[in-house]
DNA sequence: ATATTTATTTTAGCACCTAAAGTAAATCAG
DNA sequence: CTGATTTACTTTAGGTGCTAAAATAAATAT
């Protein structure tokens, strides 16, 4: 007589079951229980139901023992197979593409340069349609279904309306590219911000569990970041929250990529670096409007070899990103603001310079106890965390799907 | 057999009938049932325990009808007596005393001149304790029972351990009031920063009702903001969060009263304008470290009346702000921004300076749609606020108090 | 072989909620 | 004035989902 949806603790607990075994692993129904704070009654209930849509199953009893007395534990483990996501990256003149399983383990990775900039908003979608079709086609067989595709992009985009506002890949503006990825591959499409996808990966790290409030600054060609609060992406209102790179260091200072002057990436973004070297020192030749890899290494090098003209370019760089930070300490006050990104490589020049900014720019009650870290970049990352957040924005679906 | 004290189904229902009443006075139950998506029976349900505990009753039938057919509807209120809270305001030489009902309604307030900045920690404490307990001695015959203090106070606070950690009013730092108070009264003791209680005024405005991403700056003596995420202040991880006024306009710019240089608040605070007019222009006479609202009026006047050394102090302040706003659209990308605090009397001398700022700091696409807006300044909103949240804060605890 | 220990399942029962049926209290229509 | 209609509220019946306790399962320890 009564169907009442209002009530969602059902669901609530079986994702948590879900998400519980796909971060930690083959996990008992006991321990289960522990951890999502259910009583063991429920979790049988639970895990009989999902082992019924085989999206779970269990583990064979180990051989080799040494637990203790009483009965064995079983262990359950998500079924990989179960279903799969793909995440594609966006970035300058390249893309990446990864396929992921139902839990949450990489089956396989491909890179592909592509020139970007030279892409109007179809050829971009012809071109996502034709390599997830090609990847869906050679990696999918085994994978009972295709839940979910992220779309990992530099820039700005609106996650709800499924559009890119804006990327510095791409010359067009205000694309809704998730609509027609969806259609196209009956399956939801997650649009987000490459730094958010960076900073949930680094948000699980056992190193930093203990930093709900979390800023990530990604050092790169350009300066972007992400703000976790209380663990989640923080968007703001059109998903142009946390633009750090276009935050201000100076009014009427150097010129930004994106048109306006005194942008913190204006300052210490790579090509704002090199900018500030090119005419001064002798470095690997290049295209000087996207400097590579090889000339930042050597412009990096320089400065911490004690030339004096790249250690002031860095030194300024550092100042510019403290006081930078020092705005973020203000109005965010998070526990902890990482930097990575590849501009790392350049972190040490920079962080004298930085850290005495951040104290010039605030008294100790505003620093609070607020650690300012840098952390090694892997460019494998963002797809990692593209896939968790496809995966996590998912699993109601896949559970419905099967039900 | 089970007391699952995990359901909180019926408390949350409860609540939000609770709040419903609060926020648009006497409403029937089958109006409680479709503005919180739950059925009458349910409604019915929990009217009948409110109704045995006393903290909600019946409206007497309106004699002139004019509802058109059908069964009259039985509008239920909060009974307003059933609990009452207190709002104190701690400003620089002035405390504020506001008692409200269970209702929201305002029932007393009271103003004191205090030498705030002389006190001892000890001093404040004793002050509020003797300060509530004659307000409470005095007002609160008839009420039932005292069910919570808010403490508004400017400058950082951490609402969770309770402590004031650092404030313009006074002049010790890290004192835990919550905690004493909260022993000497029996009752919660909600600590609050005064710029969230008065963004939890503007936000349920019905102007700014479509805004759940709000960002309030108070212009007065100092600088303060307040963030609202989906309607709930953000505090960052200390509650130190949302420092609008020390976040950065100039590296080596205009001292600030915090100690350190080019702080907004070093440029578009009421000492930093008076201290840029006070040499150069006649003003009424006073206390120059802390300007009368009659000596800023004046300062206010000559701006508007063309003369061109206010004219260039409040464009430079404009500037400053402009700036500072452009950090908090790159960074929190809120919905509205809205400008109030006594400071608002010089909103339309800096207002063309300010949105040329901003323009010249942001690309359109970072400006999104975001609005900003002047707001008419009441000093009484923070109580007002206070005693909204107080309510809210104490709500469950009244309910349990009653059962 | 039996006791003990721990894991999992089954059972019994409670606390919710909702839909539908029942009751109450008005207005409308002749 | 009386019955039909309309709307508000209450009661009833039944379902979901959880938990604690009891029962069962499967080891180790003695």
């Amino acid at each position: 007589m009564a169907l009442p949806s209002t009530d969602t603790s059902r669901l609530d607990n079986t994702l948590a079951v879900i998400r519980t075994l796909r971060d930690q692993g083959p996990v008992a129904r006991t321990d289960l229980g522990k951890l999502n704070g259910i009583s063991s009654a429920t979790v049988t209930s639970i895990s009989a139901e999902l082992l019924q849509q085989k999206l779970i199953r269990e583990r064979p009893p180990e051989t080799l023992r040494a637990n203790g007395r009483g009965r064995p534990k079983t262990l359950i483990e998500l079924a990989p197979n179960a279903a799969c996501v793909v995440c594609i990256k966006l970035s300058i003149n390249e893309i990446q593409l990864v396929v992921g399983d139902f839990s949450g383990q990489v089956r396989h990775s491909e890179h592909h340069a592509v020139p970007t900039l030279t892409l109007s908003a179809d050829d971009l979608e012809a071109l996502l349609e034709e390599k997830i079709s090609a990847v869906c086609a050679q990696q999918l067989n085994g994978f009972q279904r295709l839940a979910g595709i992220c779309l990992a992009v530099q820039g700005v985009v609106s996650s709800q309306s499924g559009a890119i506002i804006w990327s510095p890949a791409l010359s067009f503006r205000n694309a809704p590219i998730s609509a027609r990825l969806a259609e196209r591959f009956h399956c939801s499409v997650l649009l987000e911000n490459d730094a958010n996808c960076i900073a949930r990966v680094l948000a699980t790290h056992p190193d930093y569990a203990d930093c709900p409030n979390l800023a990530v600054i990604m050092l790169g060609y350009g300066i972007g970041m992400s703000v976790l609060i209380n663990g989640v992406p923080f968007l703001g209102a059109n998903g142009s929250a946390a633009e750090f790179g276009h935050s201000k260091y100076q009014p009427e200072g150097a010129l930004c990529a994106c048109g306006r002057r005194g942008c913190i990436e204006a300052y210490a973004s790579d090509y704002a670096l090199y900018r500030a070297a090119v005419d001064h020192l002798a470095l690997p030749s290049g295209d000087s409007a996207h400097p590579s890899e090889e000339q930042m290494q050597a412009l990096t090098q320089l400065a911490l070899q004690g030339n004096p003209i790249a250690k002031r370019i860095y030194a300024e760089a550092g100042r510019a990103l403290g006081y930078g930070i020092a705005n973020v300490l203000a109005l965010f006050n998070p526990d902890l603001v990482l930097i990575t990104g590849s501009g790392v490589r350049g972190f040490d020049a920079m962080q004298p310079a930085l850290r005495s900014a951040i104290d010039d720019a605030l008294v100790a009650e505003l620093m609070g106890t607020t650690r300012i870290e840098s952390c090694a970049w892997d460019r494998d990352m963002t797809c990692m965390g593209g896939i968790a957040m496809a995966l996590h924005a998912t699993d109601a679906e896949t559970l419905l799907a099967r039900s």
